[in-house]
RNA sequence: GGGCAGAUUCCCGAGUGGCCAAAGGGGACAGACUGUAAAUCUGCUGCAAAUUGCUUCGGUGGUUCGAAUCCACCUCUGCCCA
């Protein structure tokens, strides 16, 4: 099977400009193709781990990628797919998160002499001269057609400033940089990129007279159509200090039915003619399914011991079996004892289960705090530092979230 | 620059002097049922030393016994005119 055959099986392609020209050059290894990553965070996401896997994909086949860190993008903050307008970040903040960023990258990406690149948009886009890049590209573009496209179209109503909507201009700028600099034919990104990535080719076109390609990833979404890979508003990362290990593979394993077999095949690198023999599972076997897919991402992001680890802290707590030592555990000390004892709701905040008191009250009342597997229904229970002495105890806040306190 | 409308809790959105920690919906969280899924039902959703106290309705001042609500100024946003 060709890569671009497995690419289109896997459902990872969403919308290409010529599909001809891109099938062949990618199928022979002749493209020499990036990605663009804004650097709005100090890590990366889990959505961005599907752009991160996709280079790797062609990169195996030969392809060249670049990976372009949005130093100079993030200046300016892209609207698609925004209702409201993004925080400015400084320059400060944007060069570490771009560091954050590099770091993370280079656990993925073989950035071997040849093989693949890494470059900065702040590079160039930070020096341009205003009246120079009106002449020289802004009499490219039409206002006509970019109030149409459909990443300002939603921004119509809520405003849109004249920053963001420079931000295609600025994306195209890249590609007609990347272009010209290292022969980079084509760009992938999100579908919510579609536009932007078109006025890069368009801008060559105009500029150069020659042809570029794009192409996107289809967007990760669950069956009820939001984007995958946030809990509670916040992003699934791959750094272990903000998701940690577990979570992230608990993240995985907790994903509906109706949505593993698609996570499988668009994020992980298992052989296609394995994924299609577990198309036909069905209820306990298809709760079987989730584990292999969360085992795999763990692995690939955190490595095959933290992949384990994880796995068996997830056994140890849910099906009793497995051991505890790998489960999250918090420390506590004489010091928060001082004052006086901790009682259930302390104890759950310091474990990091409630964001405060009153939320941890509100989970003891309604019955959804267990220690060590009895249920705390009392919010006067209190606890004292040897209660926590040798292997600790295991606080469960609902289901699925918990953490082992342990006297230090 | 001129006119009009608006800013309320995680989000949408009611509230236009005390009955307001603030309706309703969504989301989140917890319980029941399950398979660590979905659907459904129930509870819950500012903070705390918790029949009470404290902080919150864009910001700052003011009127008042009392302000999310009235007044002044400011900031931001949308629409219309230039």
């Amino acid at each position: 099977m060709t890569l671009y055959d497995e690419l289109v099986a896997r459902g990872l392609i969403a919308q290409v400009t010529n599909e001809e020209e891109i099938k062949n050059m990618i199928n022979e290894g002749k493209a020499t193709f990036y990605i663009g990553f804004d650097c709005t965070a100090d890590s990366l996401t889990a959505g961005h781990f599907m752009a991160l896997t996709l280079m790797k994909r062609l990169q195996m086949a030969g392809n060249k990628p670049i990976a372009l860190i949005g130093g100079g993008t993030t200046m300016i903050g892209d609207p698609s797919g925004r209702t409201d307008m993004r925080k400015m970040l400084t320059r400060e903040d944007i060069d570490h998160n771009a560091e954050c960023f590099k770091q993370q990258m280079e656990r993925f990406i073989d950035f071997g002499e040849g093989k693949a690149m890494m470059v900065n948009n702040a590079d160039w886009l930070l020096k341009l001269n205003y009246v120079e890049l009106l002449r020289e590209v802004g009499a490219c573009f039409s206002v006509n057609n970019m109030l149409r496209a459909e990443c300002y179209k939603q921004r119509m109503e809520k405003g849109l400033s004249f920053l963001e909507f420079n931000y295609m201009i600025m994306q195209s700028y890249d590609f007609y940089m990347l272009f010209q600099k290292y022969g980079c034919n084509m760009q992938f990104g999100g579908d919510d990129q579609w536009s932007n990535m078109l006025g890069g080719t368009e801008l060559i076109r105009r500029k150069l007279g020659k042809d570029a390609h794009a192409m996107t990833i289809t967007l990760l979404t669950d069956s009820q159509g939001n984007k995958m890979g946030k809990t509670a508003g916040n992003a699934v990362w791959l750094d272990p200090n903000k998701t940690s290990p577990f979570e992230f593979f608990q993240y995985w394993r907790n994903v509906a039915d109706a949505d593993v077999l698609k996570c499988i095949r668009m994020l992980t690198f298992l052989p296609l003619e394995e994924i299609e023999k577990m198309d036909s599972w069905e209820g306990a076997q298809l709760n079987e399914a989730k584990e292999i897919l969360a085992y795999e991402l763990t692995k690939l992001v955190h490595g095959e011991e933290e992949a384990e680890k994880a796995k068996e802290a997830s056994h140890a707590l849910f099906s009793g079996s497995g051991d505890s030592a790998n489960m999250p555990t918090v420390e506590v000390t004489a010091e928060d004892f001082a004052e006086r004892d901790m009682d259930i709701m302390a104890v759950l905040v310091k474990a990091g289960l409630c964001e405060s008191r009153s939320e941890a009250r509100r989970a003891v009342q309604q019955g959804g705090v267990t220690v060590d597997g009895d249920k705390v229904t009392d919010i006067a229970v209190s606890y004292k530092l040897d209660d926590f002495a040798g292997d600790g105890k295991v606080v469960k806040r609902g289901k699925k979230k918990f953490a082992k306190v342990v006297a230090k």
